[in-house]
DNA sequence: TGTACATCAGTGAACGCGCGTTCACTGATGTAC
DNA sequence: TGTACATCAGTGAACGCGCGTTCACTGATGTAC
């Protein structure tokens, strides 16, 4: 059977965002472009009306993934003044991000993806080293305003925040889910934050992180 | 040209050698039987002599990294008794390890080899599961001597410090080798460190509450 | 307003390629006698 | 000790499969007149 005759501009996007959705499902392995076009209803060969190549389809789809990451900065900024409160708000939007979008870590690790291509890899790594420059501004917000320890370095500890997702990632899909990323999340934000924050030995928040635990655990 | 007549034993061993070093080489995409054939010397289809499948050469393989990965745990705990010196020596150790071996993480992360196959999902899910079983168990030990924070979960902690190296290992490759992982080690472990130990021991009203606490949290 | 035509998205058959795998055959090696 | 034979590792040709890609063709849509 025909499929309706859409525009270009639909189609691209129609296949970018098949191509993610794929991948969530089905791994990087899963993404031929029979799958792709049979996700849409498109006969396989109709993709080349839309894209040169399956590398361009990659491409696409990488900039649509690169656009939703980069933007939780944005929207983390505009949560709260406070950087800590800010770090802890983009870590629960990665969350959110990977969980609904299981795409997101197997882009990053797949080397499937941009095995050769040395251009596509380039990509990837100028999406990430944004993401983690957003981060580590974030970091030296926190020491300009006195509440992040001066002596940390801010682009190793935007790379550790990664560090408080991706083991996460990894064994939610090798569980197939039944790992708890949010609670793990939490937990090693504790961990993280104690670790960057300074504690002011007068003040009598000295408790504080047990308190903020307990709060945090009511839903 | 008719390779040497080797004892079966010998060349699985060879086989194993070889598929894991194409990994650490060329990615998980570049393992192919006849590029494994190649590295040992021999034509494809003499992998047949060894193994039933390409499946069969996965599992070795895996096996191989993964006895290389939990001998790391007796090492660290035959280094040093301190808990904390513990966890920093298998961190330098697990660097060191995936710098001379870059599968690891490629084997970690990548589906491509454990696509549709359950039991080789669940094998390597078995071999982290273990992994941070050992780390935990440095956790607990160093809670039991006063030297960490008893609130911390030793679980959540062990995801946590294989989130230490895991951003590491991506942007390494992701930069062809010009990321320093070791440099990003230390510095993420200053900041696990000073959130899992106790900065001052001789507060003991500060560790008596948090304990009691601790203790009504979860059978 | 209707008509003719250019444009362009969708189709199905066909291709070349690399892959894992099979198989009959070769020839070296170890062993029984 | 030498000889015959079973065992077993190595070989090269061939296979079926899924993949990305090409191409001539179809038919709908928008536009010029």
């Amino acid at each position: 059977m025909r499929a309706e005759k859409l525009s270009t501009e639909v189609r691209q996007d129609q296949i970018a965002r098949a191509a993610l959705q794929l991948i969530a499902a089905e791994g990087v392995q899963g993404l031929s472009l029979a799958a792709i076009a049979r996700r849409v209803g498109l006969v396989p060969s109709a993709i080349y009306r839309h894209y040169r190549s399956k590398g361009e389809v990659l491409d696409a789809t990488i900039d649509h993934l690169g656009a939703r990451l980069l933007h939780n900065l944005d929207l983390a900024a505009g949560e709260t003044p406070d950087p800590l409160d800010r770090l802890h708000d983009l870590l629960k939007r990665h969350v959110a991000l990977i969980r609904e979008n299981q795409a997101v870590p197997r882009f990053i690790f797949s080397e499937t993806i941009y095995g050769r291509d040395a251009g596509r890899k380039e990509k990837v790594r100028s999406i990430i080293t944004r993401y983690m420059k957003g981060i580590a501004a974030f970091v030296r917000e926190g020491q300009a305003s006195g509440r992040i320890r001066p002596d940390v370095d801010p682009d190793a500890a935007a790379v550790h925040f990664l560090g408080l997702i991706l083991p996460s990632a990894v064994l939610w899909h090798l569980t197939d889910g039944r790992f708890d990323v949010t609670r793990q999340a939490e937990r090693a934000w504790s961990t993280y934050r104690a670790g960057l924050e300074i504690v002011d030995p007068a003040a009598p928040g000295r408790a504080r992180r047990v308190r903020s635990r307990r709060d945090g655990r009511k839903p």
